[in-house]
DNA sequence: GAGACTTACGCAAGTCGTAAGTATA
DNA sequence: TATACTTACGACTTGCGTAAGTCTC
């Protein structure tokens, strides 16, 4: 089980074709043929069926293994990295759209203008990403939102050992269009919302799994499938009637269209976490010290 | 960063020696001197301090990253080979000491008595052994308990996925000798024991890191450390004086000489979780299915 | 018959063991 | 000086690319 060939195998996986994976892998067809070949007679199981291209339930199975696998892999060698070299030259944050609050954004272009020799970035991505980011050095340090009980943190995949916080946490809400009979409501209960269809946006708002898993719930009914980390396109088609979705209560605001109605049971908040690596680099460490609540602080972690 | 020198490499530092870990591995020294060489070049960081042979700093971080790597990498190729051939005839249990209760111990005997041609086997072990095994089929079905808060999932090393579910749930009380002063007491806080001594037995009995998480403490004063899965030996050095431990509130249930007391606060249990791969063999699955507790069970998970 | 995966084969690189080298207690 | 790690070197294995082969649509 060469970690080359599983990410082979991931990239076929992923490309559903040999010729693809080889294309983006820069092998040819013939190695990517022989890394699976070597894999399946390894693992004595067939992993991918030909024609087409597709996982069998042993590559299933073994997908479910390799992506942590490669991702911690990349995650030791960043992490190494880091004790070598530091980069103090840059803060590169990953950030999910409901986690870059105005208090973030504050923050952030705080330390642009304390240090303006400091090449700061910001990049928008889903929450795997943004923990991918931060594991593998893509990024100096990551901050991710969810819905959650109170006080209790986020369910982050554990590839690797993050160091993480919260930072805010404030009402769960709703976003209905501004016509929906329940708009007026002051507060809303799940239940109320049984027969609601709802969007599926897991990268630009709360992802509905992790909403079902917070409210120990099934449901949810058919759901319409949202890619992609814009927020503001995700509140188009809540506007249009496409469905609902969950977010912070503040998030939408002022965005015409779209009501945020507080979600009153079960007892859910919108939490907003820091995560960053063990050894962050200095301006990574400043600025999650800068986003740490004080006393008056609303989130423990 | 090749699995293989990764192995030597933990070999390496848990031997304090080149020449021991090629031994243990069937290599020769040369074949271990290259793997380190070649990971420190991979690496651009010295790992291994020689004479004496120690992890360097960043040896130690690798060595974080290294063990669950090898160890998720044993968890895919046994979880893919469970696919492949089931043993029906086996059912191997991994067991800490604290989760070998008496309804445990029918249980098991019931299965026993129940399929006679089936080769029961029961190993007691650490919960990160134990864990172990589950992943990497060693064995079929791991029984593992701690302290945590009520209805807390036990803090499992999150090497790969396992399915967990709680059994059972009781007092956590503090073993003490029976002359002890406060060995009288209907019930203890953590608050009482601050200048206590404690035993630090992760294998017999709560961890004391586990118990600190939980009680949200530092202190716990300090410790004799006890290594090993034998609890009547730990009780021994609890009625000699030895020190404090957690367990649960029955489980020296008629040993001389040690006293236990139950913890009021914080407010802590003792827990006991069944963990099997999420494909467990039939025999597995019939044990874990007669130890899930029923309506009137203690314990949810 | 064309596209896509597999197999054959040759070359280059890597891996291990033997043995000589070197450094430390 | 003895022990333990490192380096040199040769035999062998592995891994990749080229190119021919095979299978399916």
């Amino acid at each position: 089980m060469d970690p080359q060939q599983l990410r082979t195998f991931v990239a076929v996986v992923d490309h559903s074709s040999f010729s693809a994976a080889a294309r983006a892998l820069g092998y040819t067809q013939s190695a990517v043929s022989q890394h699976i070949a070597a894999l399946e007679a390894d693992l004595e199981a067939p992993l991918v069926t030909r024609r087409p291209v597709a996982p069998t339930e042993a590559g299933g199975r073994l997908l479910e293994h390799a992506r942590p696998l490669l991702l911690r892999l990349d995650a030791a060698r960043a992490d190494l990295g880091r004790l070598r070299r530091t980069r103090p030259g840059r803060l590169a944050v990953a950030c999910t759209p409901g986690a870059l609050t105005p208090a973030v954004a504050e923050a952030v272009t705080r330390v642009r203008t304390a240090s303006p020799r400091l090449a700061v970035s910001v990049r928008v991505c889903g929450r795997d990403e943004a923990v991918e980011a931060a594991l593998t050095g893509t990024a100096d340090l990551a901050l991710a939102d969810g819905a959650v009980a109170p006080s209790d943190p986020l369910p982050l995949p554990e590839a690797a050992p993050l160091t993480a916080f919260g930072i805010a946490q404030e009402p769960l809400a709703v976003l209905l269009p501004a016509g929906h009979p329940l708009a007026g409501r002051p507060a809303l209960r799940l239940a109320d919302l049984a027969a609601a269809r709802w969007i599926d946006a897991p990268d630009a708002a709360v992802p509905l799994d992790e909403l079902r898993a917070a409210a120990r719930t099934d449901g949810f009914g058919p759901q319409l499938g949202y890619a992609g980390a814009d927020f503001r396109g995700l509140c188009a088609l809540v506007a249009a009637g496409g469905g609902l979705a969950a977010a912070a209560r503040d998030a939408a605001r002022g965005v015409a269209g779209v009501v945020a109605v507080p979600l009153s049971a079960p007892r859910l908040v919108h939490r907003v976490e820091v995560l960053h690596p063990r050894t962050p680099t200095a301006p990574a460490a400043g600025l999650a010290e800068a986003l740490r609540p004080t006393a008056s602080g609303t989130a423990g972690g």
